[in-house]
Parts: C-alpha cells; structure tokens; sequence
RNA sequence: GGAUGGGUGGCCGAGCGGCCGAAGGCGCUCCCCUGCUAAGGGAGUAUACCCGAAAGGGUAUCGAGGGUUCGAAUCCCUCCCCAUCCGCCA
C-alpha cells in the first residue's frame, strides 16, 4: 500500500515501477482523485466552521432569550450542504483507498525486468548437479517405491493435491522440520512462534493476499481463511503497534500447515507432492527499521541456503524478474534446489522484502530514537523452508540404485539415528 | 448456543449534550536544581487535511456506519471487535 503523500512527490516513480511491473501506470488518476478529495474536505470544513459558529450563536442567543430563528434556518441549509459533501468526500476517499489497495508494490532498481520467470536473474549455485551411477527417478517413484507415499488413499478421503506420508517419511518430514528450526532459533536468532492457522480478513489484507487474491485462498464457513504461509500470522504479529528502535530487528520463525487453493494451477504440477492444497513449511519473518531491511534480505536469504547447505543439497538462488514477483514483493530472491529425478531446479524458497508496503497495511511502526512521531517498519520474509519439498529433494538427491534413501547426516539424530529408508517388502 | 460488561491519545484511566482533542497518572523529550547508583521542579508530547513565510489559526477523528439535536466522546439504532460467566467440547 502506497502513501498517497509519496506518489504526490514521485508520481513518476510509481509509474516507472508500475511499468516495469507490466502494470498501466494511474499516478495521475490517483492524484486527480486526492486533489478532489482535498478539494472536497476544504469546502467542507468551510461549511461547517460556518455551522459551528452558528450552534454556538445560537445556545448564546438563546440563553439570552433572544431570537435565534434566523441562525436556525442558515444552519438548517447548511447540514444539508454538509451531509451532501460528506457523502461525495467518503465515496471519493473509498474510490482513492480501493484502488491504493488494489496495488503491487513497485520493484527494486536492481530487479530485472521481464515478464515471467525467464527473465529472472541467476545470482549464485551451489554444488552442482550430482552425476548418477543409474537413471535417477523423481519422488514419486521412490515414495511409492519405498510404500510410504500414498496419493491414492489421500484422493479417496480428500481429492487431488492430497497425500499421506506414512512410516520413516512421515517422520523424515518432522525431522526436515525440526532440524530448520533449530537452525534458524540457535544459530540465527529467530524466535520460534506457533501461531494461529485461522485468521481473519484484517490479516490478509495486511500482507496483501485480500482483497485481490481471495481465490487462492480457503476460507472457513465462519467466515476465517486458512492461511496460506505462516507469513500472514508471523507479520500480523505487530500489527497496530508500535515498537521501540530498539526492539528492531525481530525475527520470528514458525513451522505450520499452509492451505492453498491452487486455483489458478488446473493441471499444473498434478503428479507428486511438489504442489499440494496443503503442506508444511518453515516461515521466515523478519521486522526491521527502514535503512537494515536490504540487509536482512541478503541474511534471510543465506539463513535459507544454509538449511540446503547442511542437508547437502545443490541449489541455486535466482532474483526474480518483475513479471514473476508477488504482490507485495520489492525484491525476491528464489532458491531452487536440484530435483535430479526430474532434471530440474525447483522453487523450495522464496525470500522476499515488501518494504513497507506490508507494514503501512498492517499499521505496524516504530518510535525512532531522537525524531519525535513514529516510522513504519519494513517486513521480509522468507520460506526457510518448504517441508514437503525439502523432503523431495532429499528423496531425489539421496537415493540409491536399489530404492533406499540415505538419510543426510543432520536429520538422523531426528531420526532416531536411522542412516537408510529401505523398501517396505 | 445462552447471559452480561466493555471498546477514549504511546500506555493506564476520567469524562453533567455546548467552555472536551479530551482531566489525572505513567512513559518519552527538553530545561532547571541536585554531586552520587535516589529524588525534586518547570515546559512540551496524537493523526490527517486546509490557510499561513513563520508564529499561529481552522476542520475532522474518542471501534465503524447511520440517526436524534441548533450542537454528541456523551442519547438512540445497526455492525465489528474484546472480556467475563454458564452450557458443550479437544
């Protein structure tokens, strides 16, 4: 959400951005509408110093037990007057605010321009692709394989998109989880949080899923969403507050279940667990003071990769183009881990800083130290990350020619110390 | 599901229908005093918009929206949210 304040200074800056984006620029529809508003609140406020002075005239003369049907008829026109600009000041405000909302945040000077993921920009690779003494299958072979991926008893209770993870995956999944944790609270500093996965409008629509992309989102028949990333609760947490300087920076790291429609992915990704309506992941959040947020990117960003790091995992990090950036996004790195089973890098994080985009959504701020009045904060967050691809990637990137699947060496001791999955006979 | 109470400034918390943008306290900022890990005194301390070079002035905002009234934080209605009690339940 922009400042209206801000695009009156950088109407053309808004635009170049919304440009880059692929977006119509509208700088000057917004300001026609602000000056309007502006335009509409000073006849207002005219009107009612008129009928203020007059109300007070009036308890005057009547205390005197003079006359005051004169001041009673003027005032009488004047609320007319005053309830016919007041609707056409709060329509054209509402005009103003819903389109405000209905904007992406501009990207970065430094994004490559483009319109999809082909333009998105290779930062750095780590380890390169592994070469396989035999033809390496993707993870459904091997889940299936080892019988303890099941997508069909998954369909017959719940339909497509759906799987159940049964035995040492399952529990390989908790491992995945519980070693990023630790990772990101002991060596990183992030503080663990287990927040609600039910939320309210007033949370999405602060990081900016509602009111644009209610689609691709669950909602519950009381009227809650699911939410879609712990990013949404994580963020929400300081929502209508303001934080001291120097509480700054806070970081927060959650694992929970995300729910996602996938409405628009109609046979996309339909075979495997690489896209499913519900999965785990470990969520990233970082709130920062205005000057350190570029910083925090890069960190959560290397706070990611040293998760694929110490699973052993090839990956590469990719800045995304600005045809392929979220909504809310200035600057997004995606990592992608090596999948050899089917030859590919896959998105298994995305690490982005929204700036204060967010954060002026969510009200969040802070009271700098010195200055008087406060500041809005910026948010980033980052998957550190995905569970159920991890554990992909871990399939993929760690089996063997007669099925087993070594277990990396951080997980076993979230393994009970197991160092092989071997076939089901 | 049933029954109550409540939503006021950074926080706590007052507020007869006009003199309330709002007492008081806390916190914070600046100044003074004080020479000891204490305290005391004074001033200031919301946001948006408009006018103004500035000082300053004006309008709006006391959960949201409507209504009553010449005039509403204060009365009425609707909605949202919070809390407590009972019932039910992991």
């Amino acid at each position: 959400m922009f400042d209206i304040k801000w695009i009156r200074d950088n109407p053309e800056a808004l635009d170049d951005g919304l440009r880059r984006r692929g977006e119509a620029p509208c700088a000057a529809e917004l300001l026609d509408l602000d000056e309007k508003r502006r335009g509409l609140q000073t006849t207002l406020q005219e009107a009612r110093q008129r009928r203020n002075d007059a109300s007070r005239e009036i308890g005057a003369a009547k205390k005197n037990g003079e006359d005051a049907g004169a001041l009673m008829d003027e005032v009488a026109s004047l609320k007319e007057r005053i309830s016919a600009l007041e609707e056409e000041e709060r329509t054209t405000g509402e005009a103003l605010e819903a389109r405000l909302a209905g904007l992406p945040n501009i990207p970065d000077p430094e994004v490559p321009v483009g319109e999809d993921e082909s333009a998105n920009q290779l930062v750095r690779s780590h380890d390169a692709p592994p070469v396989f003494p035999f033809t390496p299958r993707d993870h459904t072979a091997i889940g299936e394989a080892l019988g303890l991926m099941d997508f069909e008893r998954a369909a017959r209770m719940s339909g497509a998109r759906f799987n159940v993870l049964r035995g040492a995956l399952a529990r390989m999944e908790r491992a995945l989880a519980q070693f990023m944790l630790d990772l990101h609270t002991e060596h990183f500093g992030y503080e663990e949080v287990n927040p609600p996965a039910l939320v309210r409008d007033n949370a999405l629509y602060g990081t900016g899923q509602l009111p644009k992309f209610a689609e691709d989102l669950f909602q519950t028949t009381d009227g809650r969403w699911l939410i879609p990333t712990a990013e949404v609760p994580l963020a929400n947490l300081h929502a209508e507050e303001i934080l001291d300087a120097d509480d700054l920076p806070r970081r927060y790291a959650a694992m929970t279940w995300c729910f996602r429609s996938e409405a628009g992915a109609a046979g996309k990704d339909t075979r495997g667990m690489i896209r499913q309506h519900q999965f785990n992941k470990v969520e990233l959040v970082s709130i920062t003071h205005p000057d350190r947020s570029a910083e925090e990117l890069e960190r959560m960003t290397g706070c990611a990769e040293t998760v694929l790091q110490r699973l052993g995992i090839p990956y590469r990090v990719m800045m995304l183009s600005t045809g392929d950036m979220g909504f809310a996004a200035r600057r997004t790195y995606d990592i992608e881990v090596w999948l050899p089973g089917a030859e590919t890098y896959r998105e298994i994080s995305s690490c982005s800083n929204t700036g204060d985009f967010q954060a002026r959504r969510m009200n969040s701020r802070f009271r700098p130290g010195g200055e008087k009045g406060t500041r809005t904060v910026h948010t980033l967050n980052g998957s550190g990350v995905a569970v159920g691809r991890a554990l992909i990637a871990v399939l993929e990137n760690y089996q063997q020619s007669d099925g087993s699947v070594i277990v990396p060496q951080v997980l076993q001791p979230y393994m009970g110390g197991t160092e092989v999955i071997t076939p089901h006979v």
